[in-house]
DNA sequence: ATATAGTGTGTATTTATTACACTAAGGTAA
DNA sequence: TTACCTTAGTGTAATAAATACACACTATAT
């Protein structure tokens, strides 16, 4: 190309958005900034991207680093790069979201400093954020929105083993609506992408309900068969 | 954020993916590269973005120097930054696709040089293309197929008045299948959208057919009404 | 034994999708 | 002016999918 206008050079930064199902609840992971600009603020964990290292693996590198997690359904949706998006200069960021299946038995470990302060909040109730991250977060809502019409990423979120209800309250989470439990149930059995199991829930106080695991190579197979949820 | 690897500096660019609908044929936007680098190889059109510039300025401005065109619908898609995709070093670039009424009277005015190269080439005999660009554009159609099911983007690619014929091609086009003539229009009729005209198709050999225009206030009434084609 | 709380199930109605073929209109050429 | 060519424009029946809706079952706690 030519250079007509001057070639400048910019920092750029990955920024997760990593969600995660907990208690009945839809959570995003933040951390409490201990830096220079918005320090005290919350923020979306991320970090900037290495001279010799791609953006998928930069993100990748970043969660593991927070939360000492690997092999992650992540997916990058949007870069923002507005001129005053960060008061240190120019900024670009590439945004993921990621979801991970939140064990409660087992502490996140952080991987360097600054993930100490590392907390999940629901998605409902955020505090403000640092820099454009509310914007971003929303951006992110949106995409996970539409793609869990479509495609099965609901499953990630979920302990491999699950019951039709949680299933159920995380697309209605998600989703922001309420769903019929016997078309849910319908439906989603129909797909045939889920396997019952002979096991049946643990300490619960009323009828145990029977557990599901999703079938990975069952979906495999319909290739591209995409779910849908309307009502 | 702490500064625990060196930040580093990256050049940035925006790259686009231009579609149009000409004489029935679905086609994108190539340069010629006249520069350093793939010299004489197709090319998406791309360019470095400024130092006080957004990313959708940025497009925005790229796509006016190479076409003269203003006010057409981008929309930012995916950003690409793998480490070895420019041969001069780290170069990261976000892509957008853009789709503009191509009207045939009235010739493309490019406003920089190396526009001059600049010609249209039908999506389905795409020579090879420099740097990732080939991916990119794969990324775009996806991209698109998608989008076109749930909203009304086809319409930037069509004159202010089409037929429902034109309009049925082109949606064959991009989702690359065959549709019902008359399933096609009952359910484009039964959205809403469209507005008859008093006006005739002209200068044809055979039954002038009814000419047609996208209501986009009808559109914006619908709030969220999503379009959906499958066969 | 009984109260409680969530599980699990079926059917009828409505709506959307699909498959399918002929007549109408306008222009061209003999 | 007539025959012909090409595309426009139309309807219906069959099937599939989405929706609305309510009660009996079961495990546990008291």
């Amino acid at each position: 190309m030519q250079e007509i206008v001057p070639k400048f050079e910019s920092i750029f930064t990955v920024d997760c958005v990593v969600f995660g199902f907990d208690e009945g609840e839809l959570k995003v992971l933040l951390i409490e900034r201990n830096e220079e600009d918005y320090t005290g603020w919350w923020a979306l964990p991320g970090y900037y991207v290495q001279q010799d290292e791609g953006l998928d693996p930069a993100a990748e590198r970043i969660l593991y680093e927070l939360t000492g997690l690997r092999d992650i359904y992540m997916e990058q949706f949007y870069a923002f790069g507005d001129v005053d998006r960060h008061p240190q200069g120019r900024v670009i960021t590439v945004a993921y979201f990621a979801m991970i299946r939140l064990n409660p038995l087992k502490e996140l470990k952080p991987v360097i400093n600054y993930a100490r302060k590392a907390f999940w909040h629901p998605i409902n109730d955020l505090p403000k954020l640092a820099f454009d991250h509310t914007q971003i977060f929303e951006k992110s809502l949106e995409k996970i929105r539409r793609k869990i019409s479509y495609q099965p990423i609901a499953f990630e979120l979920l302990p491999e083993k699950f019951t039709l209800t949680q299933l159920q309250h995380l697309y209605e989470l998600i989703l922001n609506k309420k769903l019929d439990k016997r078309n849910f149930r319908k439906k989603m059995l129909n797909y045939g992408i889920l396997k019952e199991l002979d096991e049946k829930q643990r300490g619960v106080s009323y009828r145990a309900a029977t557990l599901y695991k999703f079938d990975r190579r069952k979906y495999a197979r319909l290739f591209q068969k995409e779910l849908s949820f309307s009502k």
